[in-house]
DNA sequence: TATGAATGAGCATTCATTCAT
DNA sequence: CATGAATGAATGCTCATTCAT
């Protein structure tokens, strides 16, 4: 029944990418909730049945541009070079990275997202375990290691690299809920947080 | 027409609270979408089209949620007297208020309010105009008065504010997600912001 | 418990006038099914409950405007003395009249009247009996009168009598289905209709 | 997407048959507004959102109803050949072709559509470009030809045409509206209209 | 596997009518 | 009688999901 997978995985990936595609922009463009089924299924140049063969349910759909999303952060980060150097470059990379990656079409289904965590459990948990989780994991051996080596002050750093993350996701909810001063000035906004994080993580928190 | 509305006012009131009250207590249980009216009505003992009454449409009661939140907030807010203390004592007292606020229900709703701001364009606007905008035209002042005073250093006050509230909103966001960490140590947030936030404004950063 | 009527009849008339004043410029406004008792009752200047101690419902309402333009009808109606005269100043004045008591107000109650009663089996009985009626008696005994004298060929009177009536009633039918070219002539319409009616009733039928 | 559409069409036709037919005979019984669309779907043995896959509307259901009347018409309708005869003949024919086709079924239907024409702007127009206009085209080709011919009197032809089918619109009106004396004779009115529609048209007037 | 027609549960909203004050 | 807040039945329409072909 079940064959091991020759080609049939690819194939199987392609469809799912395609219809994950489609779905990427039609719930960018039109919300989770008022985009249907319908309409991913035209915009995947499929029909609407053929999406329940590669997914559970529509919520499922979400969990998979989900996954692709976090798929993607993961070959991206590398957070481990960039660690090498000192905390300050770090910092300022973090911040560059997560700014950058939010170009428009991903701002949108970010938004989405994010709207519908808020709502829906497991989404809340796949989303945990699978993003915020791991990053939190490797952020947390960089901020203890710091802390030991007195890079930073002596501080909950559990709390301290939620802090710095959390600034970055309220910035982006911010702009999101339609700060447009954040929207013009969004370039700006790595180096502004990174000083403004950074001086006050270091010790002695002066020029840089 | 017969009185002015000494008591009919007060009886409208009433009833406006009582069902913002049964609706506060619904949608933070099942969610805006999937909370119906009848399911409001019938937790606010009254027939469903007695809601049609006092509100012209389901957004319009989230709308009178958040209507009530930010009277409570204003109510609430002594920030300006705050402000005569020093920027330490402010910024402590900003967090300590924000993060106090948000007790179980009050996390809930908020939860409810921002998912849907995030789908919701009209209530975007609303949000930003009514609440949003005011707390930062009050921050604004004080931030460039200190920026003019020295007290914090030479920096774009837009952004820096911004970043500020960012990384309460972005914490508050980080355990609606999930982050039972952040629920364990709640109460210790509101200390660390504001030395991680402060001594990085701060032109020395150092001691305090 | 039920008195005589001193005044009180009076008052009564006053109220249910006042109420089908409102109501005719309401449903001409919005038609029967659009307007709602609310409509009613803020055009009347009174409250929705009033309106139930002077008509048992909403149908009830348009049934009043149809017994006051009966009753108009009625008095307006001078039949009689035109009979008198020759049977060519009869329909051509029984048209003229028609066609003037049309104006515009009267015109899009008809409409709503005529829409409502294809459909309500009694509004249709009562116009029957009450207006449609009435009219038939009195236009039978000229019809019949007429044939007898010769004045018009030996013909079943109970149908041509309907004909022309119905040519009436069929003309404003288009004008209110939207027939733009009836609406501009429709001042011509009473001497063409005339004609064309007359100069095959008579006999003669003849010159001209 | 597949085959063009050879059977498939036949299939949607088929489908949207059985819906209007079933509308048809419900619409008739109950009337537009009161039949529901569950009505309509159980009589038809469908489920309720079918019907949504093959009109848009409850309105477009009865649209649908009047362009298959408008089909059924069309084909029936051969004036053409009948006004190669003379006046007289086509009248007559027109008449009986009139009557004819308002068996019950066709009759009731046309209450529904007149009622609801009355109300609905757009179904007004859709009956006037599509069933009148062309009707219109054709008879007025008829009467200018009669009248330089010298067949009939002088007179503006466009009023004498609209006259013409007022009449019958009007006795179909009254019927509807319970007038049982025209029920009883509707076979005779072919012959009586014509007569006194015809003798008034003819510059003679006369015998015949 | 792909299709897309059929399904039918689900819901916001309206509004005629009632009745306590 | 007048009021107008409360009622709650009633309904068109959507759309995720299924399943026969």
């Amino acid at each position: 029944m079940t064959q091991p997978d020759p080609i049939q995985a690819q194939l199987i990936a392609a469809r799912r990418n395609q219809i994950l595609d489609a779905a990427t922009q039609v719930f960018a463009a039109k919300g989770f909730h008022r985009a249907t089924i319908k309409d991913v299924a035209k915009a995947a140049g499929i029909a609407d049945g053929t999406i329940y063969n590669y997914f559970d349910n529509k919520t499922a759909v979400l969990l998979g541009i989900l996954d692709r999303l976090n798929e993607t952060s993961q070959r991206e980060s590398d957070f481990e070079q960039a660690a090498k150097g000192d905390i300050s470059d770090w910092v300022r990379g973090y911040m560059k990275q997560r700014f950058d990656r939010l170009g428009h079409e991903n701002l949108e289904v970010f938004q989405v997202i994010l709207s519908e965590m808020l709502v829906d459990e497991e989404l809340r948990r796949v989303y945990f375990q699978q993003i915020i989780g791991p990053t939190y994991d490797l952020a947390a051996k960089f901020f203890q290691q710091w802390e030991q080596e007195g890079v930073i002050k002596p501080i909950d750093t559990a709390l301290a690299m939620r802090v710095t993350s959390a600034a970055v996701l309220g910035l982006i909810m911010l702009r999101l809920i339609g700060d447009t001063e954040l929207e013009a000035k969004w370039d700006k906004l790595p180096d502004v947080i990174t000083e403004i994080i950074l001086k006050g993580l270091l010790p002695g928190g002066t020029d840089e």
